[in-house]
DNA sequence: TATATTGTACTAGTTTTATAGTACAATATT
DNA sequence: AATATTGTACTATAAAACTAGTACAATATA
């Protein structure tokens, strides 16, 4: 369960803002796996804002595969599939990782910082 | 030195695209630190685009700490600066980590996933 | 010091994005 | 089956982003 906030002066659109906020959410184990999200008129009451704007944030984060709706009933955290075949799972992974360390070389930051860092979630969990 | 090329129909834009292909030259080492990058113009009429776009993307890049520029002289790869404030860097670090852990979490990755991950690129080095 | 070369600033036009209003469709519940 | 609840689709509008044209400013060089 997550409260929700919205930056009208942060320069950054609404529906990202909670997208940033579900995501955030997730990593820190805030919003569990499976667990119900407001509806987008329950959101969007609660922000002020239209329905379409939650919705937006919702469907972007239905493609990103974070997300899972069903009209009628809601829309919820994922469960992940793990059953793709598993040289499949490698390969994403790898190409997550190699995405990931280019654009932290790009920052100036080593792989050992990344995994430093990294280690900090795990711990957290 | 750089090949570069656009894309009008990726619907990303030009100056975005210049901008990934100079950091993905960075990391692969095909832009050396110091290295002198187009002239604006010099690129802009290579791409038969506005000297403005190529402008936007190096000033982007500049800002992100990448590039170098001088007027009247060019614009340069920068040595990273590994010298800005420790808060700020640290606070980029946790982002790109959040952010790319959400995405492996989608995934079905855990973060030891990743961990293991990147750590194959470090015995690579 | 004149001129060429380099990046910058300002303006304008077009396209895209962000948000909202409102009507619709699917599912759950009574 | 009727009704409430949930997400979706379509439209409109204002703001922001993207690109370009053109004039300006700083530096290098002849």
């Amino acid at each position: 369960m997550i409260n929700f906030v919205l930056d009208p002066k942060a320069g950054i659109p609404f529906y990202r803002q909670i997208i940033d906020q579900i995501k955030y959410g997730i990593v820190s184990g805030r919003l569990k796996i499976g667990e119900q999200l407001p509806t987008v008129r329950g959101l969007a009451v609660e922000l002020k804002i239209n329905l379409n704007t939650v919705s937006k944030a919702y469907k972007e984060l239905e493609i990103q595969n974070v997300l899972e709706t069903q009209q009628g009933t809601g829309t919820f955290v994922n469960k992940v599939d793990v059953n793709l075949p598993k040289k499949e799972r490698m390969k994403k992974l790898q190409d997550i990782c190699n995405e990931f360390s280019t654009i932290a070389f790009s920052y100036g930051f080593s792989i050992q910082d990344i995994i430093v860092e990294l280690k900090k979630h795990t711990d957290e969990n």
